[in-house]
DNA sequence: TATTTTGTAAATGTTGACAAAATACAAAAT
DNA sequence: ATTTTGTATTTTGTCAACATTTACAAAATA
């Protein structure tokens, strides 16, 4: 028996099918965009293209100049000026979390860590753990149960994945990460709001720290 | 001499009005907000309202049930929220603005300053004293040169704008508040990013312990 | 009378057409 | 050679018409 399925009006998939496009960097940084071609490659008209537009423009992932829509182009300071924000708000969630989450929610942080552990030592692709990294830190900002971090909270990250991409490729650092997630997960179970914001603070610089390591390297070869 | 004037967008001429009817309370919290009739309302066509509608639902001013559209109607639960997000941001503003801001930002806070106290010791209304209380966060904020930064503070601010007038009416906090506006806006021209930090965290939780006294109050009287 | 079913009105979803504006580029003037 | 002007093209801006969905009331049925 065939049943209907709804989908989803055509401006949401634009935006998540955009989304998706720009965060694995099919489009290039500072490419303009038109509405049209965005329209034609999607096989819908421009109305719902132009709302799914608006709102990548709020969320940073596309830039306006004039009339035109372009790329995000993202430079070192953008990078710097992002994690500034995380850092006040990421460690925020953490501790909140500690205080918030429930049985399920300590099942399902348990779960990915562990296949972020069996991920690292299958040597998985790049992609897999990162996907894996950005379902810890979506779990902990859920868990904290405040909903206007968690809306910023998804602007930093696709915005974060986004500048990674764009910035350092498929780069990703391997080691210790997997060590401080399990050290922010302990806290967060064992209830320790005060531990878990830390340690996320100190996960957050790490994290940081390598950013900086590779972009200084990039910026040496450039000299070349 | 005529010059011709290129008037903005619809789009963008709605979402500023919408913006601003909601933030004067000029809707009901949860009252159900309708295309065809913002669009008659502004005497355009629902296409640009449907763009502004768009990202309206980005800032959290309103919210989508379903289908259909509503005003976003506050509960006690979104200003703590709320303010834990402002409590870690607004602070990094101040400390960044402190090392950021140049001569022509010093004579804007500086007048800013002034401007408040005259309209404090004119008695003048509540209205004027909360747009001069905004310039003055927003100044700040702008001093940041974080573009990110500013991003969040602009949402932040607007929500916070909305809730007090939906949740407190025209009550504003006269004592005190100048106090640490002055003593925030020394500690940014004297160029102190350590002092301006934890006394913007202070005024932040001042702000705060305000509401929660207002609001226990009218709890109390709901009781009677 | 209780329960479907059907019909109708109102809302959103989507499109294609046309207008206006910005842009690119070639031709003409300096 | 450089600027200016005019024109063709592209792109965004806007609208009105039509389709679809939804909610609800009215009518039919058991």
């Amino acid at each position: 028996m065939d049943s209907i399925v709804k989908s989803e009006p055509f401006h949401i998939q634009a935006y998540k099918n955009i989304q998706r496009t720009l965060l694995e960097k099919e489009f290039s940084p500072g490419e303009q965009l038109t509405e049209t071609s965005l329209a034609k490659k999607l096989g819908i008209s421009r109305g719902p293209v132009r709302e799914a537009i608006r709102m990548l423009l709020h969320d940073g992932l596309l830039v306006q100049k004039g009339v035109h829509v372009y790329v995000f182009d993202p430079q070192l300071k953008d990078v710097l000026d992002l994690y500034l924000c995380k850092e006040r708000l990421e460690p925020l969630g953490a501790r909140l979390a500690a205080s918030n989450i429930d049985e399920p929610g300590i099942k399902e942080l348990n779960s990915i860590i562990s296949k972020t552990e069996s991920a690292l030592s299958n040597k998985s692709d790049n992609k897999e753990i990162a996907s894996l990294n950005t379902d810890f830190h979506s779990l902990i900002s859920k868990y904290s149960q405040n909903q206007q971090l968690i809306q910023f909270m998804n602007l930093i990250r696709a915005k974060n994945i986004y500048m990674r991409n764009v910035l350092l490729g498929d780069f990703t650092r391997k080691e210790n990460f997997i060590d401080e997630h399990k050290n922010i997960a302990d806290a967060i179970i064992n209830r320790n709001p005060d531990a878990a914001e830390t340690l996320m603070k100190e996960h957050i610089k790490n994290d940081l720290d390598t950013w900086k390591i590779i972009f200084n390297d990039q910026e040496g070869d450039e000299k070349l």
